[in-house]
DNA sequence: AGGAGTTTGTGAACGTGCGAACAAACTCGG
DNA sequence: CCGAGTTTGTTCGCACGTTCACAAACTCCT
């Protein structure tokens, strides 16, 4: 049972599960219905039931599931039982965001280097952590056995980075830079990408006010090219193609 | 056809599109073929054409896509030909990144107010911006019609936060905090769940590190109220129960 | 003009995911 | 011990998403 592959859906929703199931814990609650912990996560009681029933079955019939014991399950499933190593590299406003944030210590993960290319950033020190060179990459994963690496360079050189990660071994990679990495396989890559959040967003709301709709294609194909440098549409994205746009921090 | 409802997972996948069109059109391409455009927003070319038919029939056979007009016609789709206001709540460590961010605006998003529940903040200048209370929030949303709410406050405070700006007329909400959040029907709320993604890339990665089990079942039933303690299980997430964990920022 | 080559748009097959519904398994009270 | 009530685990039908494969439509060269 527990060596059987899980469906990727039910592989995001695990941790929804947990947190759930720690703040339950935490509030001092020792056992939850399927239809608590579901709602909790927000999910359908039967989707959770049945992406329990992945891990194996570890609820009790007529009485509900021990919170202690399934968080443990969900957690080994994850690999959480032991703590991952992490490396994030450009140390910039997100940088600097991610690696003062308590949440991912506190989840498993661990912070092991700052590492950033602009020289003059070197020595700065970052919630502990000295900030290092990107050269030291290679001494750093060697060291701590990094295999998770973050990116958070502007888009220009989170190609370079994420090669530069995959030569000394890393395999897991969260790329937040607004690009699509090519990487060898076998390497996973997630993304996390805010702007497209926000226009996943804009999409739905311009549907929910009245569908005003937009021009005929016949009138718009004419405009098409005037209205190409109009900031609205998509104004040149600074990080697409010149380098580093040093937005002036703090 | 542009009045028919479009799958969420295509929906998902255009502003991916539109940022490749984008790349494209500053490098002085004016045309691309779906392959072409397929490989540089990281998916199926076939995918890509049934995504595009959604919108409508914009590309010429034989001869590909004019890079232009369907950038301009998945702009329109997605609502950027209009900027939209955005108000951000928790200036924190992520809200000052999110305040310095330039993706935003290039891409049609337009920080309107960044509000802080902390007092001691107030005044504060960022990004050209000047922290206000959230007290402000009906004001500034009446102000300026912002329709976009970003949440980047605590656990803790989010559900409060969320409710205050369905309240005042908000209907979409980009959360960092990790919670879930409960709103009305009608409102949408996307999350950003970093933690998640890490804990996702760590279990594929315990997969591919050789699947060295965990214990047996009845074993690690009894190990389980043991091990709750343990930080690397979960520890006491700070920020689930605990009022907001101000880390030292800068 | 016509044929060869190219590329889109879409129909059809396949796989995955979701939700309702229900039998099996448990508790509890008498 | 039994029957009523509760809750899990699973089965089934359906909707959605993905990929293949190909006809239709276009360009270009002769
Ligand atoms: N700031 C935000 O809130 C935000 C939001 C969404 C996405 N992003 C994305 O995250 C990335 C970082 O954003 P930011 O605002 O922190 O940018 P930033 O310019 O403030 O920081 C980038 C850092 O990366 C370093 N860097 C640049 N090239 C490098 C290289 N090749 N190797 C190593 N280090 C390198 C720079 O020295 C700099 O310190 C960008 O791609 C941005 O699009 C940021
Ligand atoms: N920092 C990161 O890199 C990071 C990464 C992932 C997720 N997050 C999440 O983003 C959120 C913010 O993180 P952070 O590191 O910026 O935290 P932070 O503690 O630095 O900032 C939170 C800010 O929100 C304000 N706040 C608290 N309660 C409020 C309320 N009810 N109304 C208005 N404002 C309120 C606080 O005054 C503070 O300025 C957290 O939920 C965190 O889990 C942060």
């Amino acid at each position: 049972m527990s060596g059987a592959r899980i469906p990727e859906a039910t592989v995001a929703r695990l941790p929804v599960y947990l947190r759930a199931l720690n703040a339950m814990h935490e509030a001092g609650t020792t056992t939850c219905s399927s239809l608590e912990l579901a709602q909790a996560a927000g999910v359908n009681s039967a989707k959770l039931r049945k992406d329990l029933s992945h891990l194996g079955s570890y609820g009790t019939r007529g009485v509900g599931y021990d919170v202690g014991y399934l968080r443990y399950q969900i957690a080994r499933e994850i690999g959480l039982t032991q703590d991952w190593p992490v490396v994030v590299v450009g140390i910039g406003n997100l940088g600097h965001a991610l690696a003062n944030y308590s949440g991912f210590s506190s989840r498993g993960f661990r912070t092991v280097a700052l590492l950033d290319g602009d020289g003059t950033r070197l020595g700065e020190h970052v919630a502990g952590l000295r900030i290092r060179g990107f050269d030291d990459l290679d001494e750093v994963v060697a060291e701590h056995g990094v295999v998770i690496g973050v990116i958070a360079t502007p888009a220009s050189g989170a190609q370079e980075v994420a090669d530069r990660m995959v030569a000394t071994g890393i395999r897991s990679i969260l790329n937040f830079a607004p690009t699509i990495l090519t990487v060898p396989e076998g390497v996973d890559v997630r993304r996390v990408d805010l702007s497209s959040e926000l226009q996943i967003l804009a999409y739905h709301e311009q549907r929910k006010s009245g569908g005003e709709r937009g021009l005929p294609a016949s009138v718009a194909h004419e405009l098409a090219e005037a209205v190409d440098d109009v900031a609205a549409v998509a104004a040149p994205s600074t990080e697409q193609t010149a380098g580093q746009a040093a937005g002036a921090r703090r």
